[in-house]
DNA sequence: ATGAAAGCGCTAACAG
DNA sequence: CTGTTAGCGCTTTCAT
């Protein structure tokens, strides 16, 4: 059996509420019953229950965090910050992938409910799952919108559509092309489009179904260049399709940045650092995180915060030699 | 104030025990009992309460898990697939960036044992942890020698050396050098090393102290350049440090594969698809996961299993267009 | 400065 | 087939 905190009271010869009150330093207890108390915990290798205080506490100090998949160097990063900054609060973190599936994120949502973690960051696709309804759960979503009441945290979409199509028509882009997700989500993303499509005079975007499917990908760029051989830029919104530009671009002789120049997005540590030739869009991802986690500990603190609120954080161009 | 078990017994008129028994669907319910209950389970959107359960039951379904840093292809990619499995045996996995460091590695296990995870997989560097010492805990350690007592999973570390160099030397190489972490580590992937000073006539290993430390890797191979102008094979102990070869070696105008060839080592999805020239040695990443949830999950069930086991799974060379 | 007792939300004997 | 009761390990009034 696990010894418990009434072992240590017998060991040291206490009550349990005093033992109790040694362990989270509460209320007054003599230097002599401090020790024996001490002493008892160190002999027995005695572990609190965080379960049995949770249950009291109606708190667990955890935050579930549904990503698609954290295998994708954007959402790995991202993770990886929550998952410090977080740590840093004293929350451990509930890792969920949905594979950005319907039904999965929602038995992710009401498994997360029903170990009742004290809030959720949401980095997901759907939309119309019940469990987000709760207006007493907190939740915060990077980069989509799940409801009026759920605050939004992202970078700057529009500004980084603009800047990326801004640079190839400064390196001498006659006719740009962007590939993108799925047009039929509403997340502040589609702003990158947006300002793609603002500022070319006509634009072409490329839809990819299933941004996680490489093959398909190579597939859609293969057909981009068949469709349109004169195209000399390409506005990838996010690196790895960017990546399997230059790839393909590579298979068929294409010279890169001489006669098509590529731009990224993301612009994440690990892409950057095997592929140092990609210019990008870089997302401030460390701030993202850290903005995401204030306010969801905010949220998990004072209950009736402000919701409706949408955090948009600046980007910035790196410029490397795929432009 | 949340709904309870007993909020649903009162509206279905029925006992908490019948309530709790449709719920687990044990016993005998009749069929408008059991109408009744449900009924009110709707009604009030009621989620049964995890933490209570838990505590009674004296399981979490919780298991830890320790990497370095998410942060990482090779990490990502293992955790998406301990998660994906873990996640199908009824398990939610608490993650935990330990960054090597030994205190927060010891802080998150102490975190996770007070907070009754059923089992732990660890995948990081640190020896005399005293919370892994507890031999009624499930750990299971992922390429690294904890304890006796602890299952270590991993793939086959001397066969991956031995093919990367072997492939090196067919493909012509006369001077191969070593790219590895940190010597001081008894861990099975010092037997990629081994393996290479046991082919290698005379073998000339760099260490690299810090893996995550990406410019630092990048000086340390300028230096190799410098000491040995002569070098035309490099083995990397893993694909981040190859491709840091790759851009090192086009800044200083070396052809890649005709002066020098480059052998990487982990072989996932990620650097594949952004780098998809490079030659590796990859590790069977999804099996490694799936076998090491499923030692633990045995673990968790059958206390008295037999522990000392080592499993080693078998890896391949990719060949591509770097050697 | 310390202890006794009640209860967090749930489940499992044990009755009936 | 259903209810009563006790208790999982901890914390917190309320006494003393």
């Amino acid at each position: 059996m696990k010894v418990k905190l009434e072992d240590v009271a017998k060991l040291a010869g206490v009550s349990p509420t005093t033992v109790s009150r040694v362990l989270n330093n509460r209320g007054y207890i003599s230097d002599k019953t401090r020790k024996k108390v001490e002493d008892a915990v160190e002999e027995l290798n005695y572990y609190p229950n965080d379960i049995a205080r949770s249950l009291f506490k109606k708190r667990t100090n955890f935050i579930g965090l549904i990503v698609p998949t954290i295998n994708n160097p954007f959402f790995s990063e991202l993770s990886f910050y929550i998952e410090k900054i977080s740590s840093n609060l004293g929350f451990k973190v509930i890792l969920c992938n949905s594979l950005g599936e319907f039904e999965k994120e929602k038995s992710y949502a009401t498994m997360l409910i029903r170990h009742q973690v004290d809030g959720i960051i949401v980095c997901s696709y759907n939309r119309g799952i019940e469990a987000y309804d709760n207006p007493r759960l907190p939740i915060v979503a990077i980069d989509h919108y799940l409801s009026p009441t759920i605050p939004v945290v992202g970078s700057d979409n529009y500004q980084g559509g603009y800047l990326a199509v801004k640079h190839l028509i400064d390196q001498g882009c006659k006719k740009i092309i962007h590939i993108n997700g799925p047009g039929d989500l509403e997340t502040p993303t589609q702003n990158r489009r947006k300002a793609y499509e603002e500022i070319v005079d006509n634009p072409i975007t490329y839809e990819l179904n299933n941004l996680f499917n490489e093959e398909e990908t190579a597939k859609t760029i293969r057909k981009i260049f068949r469709d349109h051989p004169d195209v000399d830029g390409i506005f990838a919104s996010d690196d790895i399709t960017a990546a399997v530009c230059l790839n393909v671009a590579d298979e068929l002789n294409i010279s890169i940045p001489n006669d098509l120049k590529v731009v990224g997005y993301d612009g994440t540590d690990t892409v950057l650092s095997l592929l140092p030739h990609l210019t990008t869009i870089q997302q401030p991802i460390e701030e993202i995180a850290n903005t995401a986690v204030l306010i969801l500990n905010k949220l998990i603190n004072d209950f009736e915060i402000e919701r409706n609120t949408e955090s948009v954080l600046a980007v910035q161009l790196v410029k490397n030699s795929t432009t």
